[in-house]
DNA sequence: CGTAAACCGGACTTGGCGGTCCAATCTGGA
DNA sequence: TCCAGATTGGACCGCCAAGTCCGGTTTACG
């Protein structure tokens, strides 16, 4: 009778999922082949594809999911409340600066640009991760809405999508130029037209 | 005595590099084998290295650089006088409209998010290419504020970076997610922003 | 012409990587 | 304790794509 996986073999499997993860950071999801997690993560050949049957993609989905999920819980930790101008302002010094210290070699890039495109499985991930930080966003501008802080104007899902995309092209541009430049100029416009749809909670 | 290229050797090492473009384009830089690529060009391997002696990213690196090209005159035919703010919606109608029919396997794409990361040439076209880009619209902005149709309070270098990190976050997000929306929403919001600063001729 | 170089074709070599196999070892529940 | 099934190690296989080689052909220049 099957008896299900074990504590030591889920370990394992975390394992390898962490250490492929760290792999692919560092070496790009086309370099990265299955010797270089096998040693990075002291297994073997066999552990491998007794974890993930269904071989090198199972592999980078699963790692595509641990990504996004990292990518997200960063994201909600530091823009949790984006629900004031000060928080927003916050918000962008912040990020910029994590890039700036970073580089280009943030999962988010490696998620959208090549984990997704790899297999079906990612791509899912990819969408799911940009959805569920889509709403968060849109809710945060909507909760500002109704606090009057905000015009009614505002779409605020096409600013959701807009805010998302300045993000998105900024980490491009960031990887090809090896500059935030362009990240910071966008996310400048696009908070300074925010801002022009303020309103001030005295007078509606 | 060394001869130089003939024009026959010459027309094959063209067929060589819109026939890689076109495969490129098709099947992804890391799908694109060069048996592909001599299949589709009726050639063979010893014309590839022939013509190629820095093999594979040698040749990518020259699709690179045909690619851009191509980019970058569309690019200027379509928003050549970008001076006005007519110029500029249309410019995002047909922009919009492009994206729409064709999908995400644009060029642009390829080339910064695959190409460019591929080999050390490439990465240096695509920068060339962006820079040229951006002192496009940058010296649009300018002439438009020259004309006092554009406040100077507005950063002409800021905002062309602004609208080149918003048609790549666009393209990215196309690309993840299948819908044009995202870009749109970003063009808009950016446009928008633009217009917010705009004079009439009449009252400086 | 004649010949040296440029051009061409395609069989062959090489290396690396995904994936398989199987024997040995561990683990947990009855 | 006992043993079925989970886990592990690592040798091995097969494929496929990059790159090599070399003999034959065409081209350009004197």
């Amino acid at each position: 009778m099957p008896r299900g996986r074990t504590p030591k073999g889920e370990a394992t499997r975390a394992r390898i999922i962490a250490g492929a993860a760290e792999a692919v950071l560092a070496l790009g999801v086309m370099d990265t082949t299955l010797d270089d997690v096998r040693e990075r993560t002291g297994t073997s050949k066999g552990q491998i594809f007794h974890h993930f049957p269904g071989g090198k993609d199972e592999l980078l989905t699963e790692v595509a999911r641990h990504e996004a999920d990292r990518v997200l819980n960063g994201v909600q930790a530091r823009m949790s409340p984006l629900t004031t101008w000060e928080a927003w302002s916050r918000w962008k010094d912040q990020l910029i600066g994590e890039y700036d210290r970073s580089g280009a070699d943030c999962p988010l890039r490696i998620l959208v640009n090549h984990l997704g495109p790899a297999t079906p499985g990612a791509r899912a991930v990819v969408a799911e991760l940009l959805s569920q930080w889509h709403t968060h966003i849109r809710t945060g501008l909507e909760r500002m809405r109704s606090a009057g802080i905000l015009s009614g104007d505002l779409d605020p899902a096409a600013a959701a999508s807009a805010v998302l995309t300045a993000i998105q092209g900024g980490v491009v541009m960031l990887a090809a130029t090896g500059t935030t430049a362009h990240l910071e100029a966008s996310l400048d416009l696009t908070l300074a037209h925010l801002r022009t749809h303020a309103l001030t909670p005295d007078r509606p």
